[in-house]
DNA sequence: TTTATTGGTTCATTATTAACACCAATGGTG
DNA sequence: CACCATTGGTGTTAATAATGAACCAATAAA
């Protein structure tokens, strides 16, 4: 179905960065014919997916987004829930605090919160994280029993770039993982999965620090909340720790 | 763009009352042939839109929707704003508030808040409000300059049905719309349009009630609350009520 | 065991999309 | 002012992609 693939693909374009697209930017940006990339914005602003600003004759996402985000929060909350817990998790650190969901092999980014100060770790909405290389992609990894995950085909891993089973080993110890600039150069994530009603991770919660104001104790207050907001999220959406989480982490 | 159309037609079929469906079931809402149908759904799984329930292999809507519905509200918040109004108002009333946006023709549900009592107003999110027959479609008409809406010709209108030019005019005259039993039979809909910079109405706000219980009062009380909202709504997206609203509604 | 579902797949036929070349309009620039 | 570059948008045919009947395998009911 390339069709509908190559139109769809023309959302991932527009960005809280760049929310509106002119055709021919937006044609330049996809490498599709202007014909084309006018056909496709037409059909998906005959459902409500593409807007038209009728000054600047730009395109932008339309409300079709939010509709059918409300049918599928109605019945399958998720979003509403860890949202709360990110607030928490900033207010509680003063960091940026951001979530990811594992959906079609991809961790992506469902949810950040800012702290309001004048340098914070940076990241958008909808952005992949790399299994191998983010505090949440390890995370994920380390209480994953899916051997496909554990396994650098997979498509959230850049070209077969593994992460090395002593982190791994550390992060199921810990109930937390750790990564330093390796993401960004100049920040350090720190994360924890919340899971299923099996018991397998679902996404990360996660909390990131410009490595300059980065302290050691930061590590315990930091993880402690995760681990808090997990065992809060896992619960909300009917899902359940897995053992060896529980054991290293008692409830208080 | 039939391709297309068709793909994101199917996504129609999934609302709060049936948030699954299966391949076979959804062929047959669909009129597609059943390899389509999965096809389709396969290219939507591939954007995120659409996932599947691993036990029942049922399909629901995807976690693709919450991503881009939060870019947009990044970037031209709407929904956030209008829903915090519509609590109110269904506070105030006792009674279901619900909003709706023009968009594409269609003056679509983008938000409801239900009371939490025996019996109620229902719709769902997404639905489409006829022109004629609704009391935010006749609160939108009455306030609109726009040709086209005032035009049976219009998508919105079912085949040629006009609102007569009376109503409209009371409509205008009051600053609140009413329609009882048109929409459906046992309830009363009391409604007062949006509007955005050029004071054109983007969509409604309105107030359910079953008729049963609907007495003479609760038209000012209600009427009044939404004037009230509409005018909060309208400033917080930079838009600005019409000449005629402002004379007959002075600013208490 | 038989029958009727289900989800899912295959491949020759058929309908759709690609992209070039083209407008008309707008906005700098010398 | 004329000129050039760019914008959004539109027809037309060669090349490509979608269609759908027939087909599995598996499950569930009769």
């Amino acid at each position: 179905m390339k069709t509908i693939d190559k139109a769809l693909k023309l959302l991932s374009y527009f960005t809280v960065i760049q929310p509106e697209i002119g055709l021919s930017e937006l044609a330049r940006m996809s490498n599709y014919d202007k014909a084309a990339t006018r056909r496709f914005l037409v059909a998906l602003q005959n459902h409500q997916f593409i807007e038209q600003n009728e000054d600047t004759r730009a395109y932008r996402l339309g409300i079709g987004f939010l509709i059918f985000a409300k049918i599928r929060e109605a019945t399958t909350p998720l979003e509403s829930i860890i949202q709360s817990s990110l607030v928490r998790l900033m207010e509680v650190t003063n960091e940026t605090a951001h979530a990811s969901l594992m959906t079609n092999q991809n961790l992506s980014t469902i949810g950040i919160s800012f702290p309001n100060r004048g340098m914070q770790a940076h990241l958008e909405l909808g952005d992949v994280l790399p299994l191998h290389s983010t505090a949440s992609g390890i995370a994920f990894q380390a209480f994953s029993n899916n051997s496909n995950i554990n396994n650098p085909t997979h498509k959230s891993y850049i070209k077969g770039l593994k992460t090395d089973s002593t982190t791994l080993e550390d992060t199921r110890r810990r109930c937390y993982a750790v990564s330093t600039g390796i993401y960004c150069s100049e920040t350090t994530g720190i994360a924890v999965p919340y899971f299923d009603a099996t018991a397998t991770p679902m996404g990360a919660i996660a909390v990131a620090t410009p490595n300059s104001r980065l302290t050691e104790k930061m590590y315990e207050t930091f993880s402690t909340a995760l681990i808090r907001e997990s065992k809060k999220i896992t619960s909300s959406i009917g899902g359940q720790m897995p053992q060896s989480f529980i054991l290293t982490n008692p409830v208080p």
